[in-house]
DNA sequence: ATGGTAGAACATCTA
């Protein structure tokens, strides 16, 4: 087991479902664990609405881009971020579903990616384009920076060993063939399942559904991910999921994923 | 049984 030193950066993900119902939850959740980077997805606030002060008590400097009951991203962070981005180039979105910035050396991409509802649905059709236009974004960003990581609530489960049901889930959303495709484009682009690096087994979990007490039965999806650029996941030492705020008093659906890079 | 729960605009929408 590697020792903290201050080389050493922890960069996590964690889909909140309300930030205003689980401020509490990232502030303990913090305490524990006082990692660099914290991105949130759907924050569901306006940004007049935003809790500054209690993230600054906490140590954190904080971005963030909302819109009331909706969607919302955000990243807290130990250092001052640069450059922000809250529109994907190219795409006419008014869902705040994307946050880039750059933290020191490392380029962060917070994706909160739309559920995408069917297979027959137009929010499928606007899932798989939103997803298109990150990946042309992310080519660029790769091209100019060497060190990028790219996290959140990607609404994807890339394989069957992230399904605790493949077979019912066949074809299903957030599990279809296509919408598995454009996970490995962004893949392509030249990042790597963080993960994945650690960790081959089937049966790990990010987010169980709120209904049929699918978390204590342990039927759940891995949608929440970390993507590693080749400088930095060769110097990821671990990537895990903390399934232990799941199991808090009135939880997010989602639990934060970790990477620690030396 | 297309069910069930949770969060938000608190009547439906989204997930």
């Amino acid at each position: 087991m590697l020792e903290p030193n201050a080389a050493t950066t922890r960069i996590a993900t964690w889909n909140v479902n309300s930030l205003r119902v689980r401020l509490p939850h990232v502030l303990q959740w913090l305490e524990s664990n006082p990692v660099d980077i914290l991105a949130l997805q759907e924050t569901k606030l306006n940004d007049p609405d935003f809790p500054i002060d209690e993230i600054t008590s906490a140590g954190y400097k904080v971005v963030y881009s909302g819109q009331k009951t909706y969607n919302g991203v955000a990243i807290l962070s130990r250092q001052d971020a640069a450059d922000v981005l809250t529109e994907v180039p190219g795409l006419d979105d008014p869902q705040r579903r994307f946050l880039a910035a750059n933290f020191g050396d490392i380029h962060v991409v917070n994706l909160y990616v739309p559920n995408g509802e069917s297979p027959e649905s137009d929010k499928y059709t606007y899932k798989l384009n939103w997803l298109e236009h990150v990946r042309a974004y992310l080519e660029g960003a790769l091209a100019a920076h060497s060190r990028v990581v790219v996290v959140g609530d990607f609404n994807i489960a890339p394989d069957d060993r992230d399904v605790y049901d493949p077979e019912a889930w066949r074809e299903r959303i957030l599990c279809t063939t296509t919408e598995r495709n454009a996970f490995r484009g962004l893949l392509d682009t030249g990042l790597q399942d963080t993960f994945r690096r650690f960790n081959d087994a089937a049966g790990n979990f990010s987010w169980w559904d709120y209904r049929a007490a699918a978390f204590r039965r342990r039927m759940g999806l891995r949608i929440d991910h970390i993507l590693s650029s080749a400088a930095l996941i060769e110097r990821c030492s671990e990537c895990v999921i903390d399934t232990v705020p799941r199991g808090w008093e009135r939880p997010s659906d989602h639990t934060p994923v970790v990477a620690t890079y030396t």
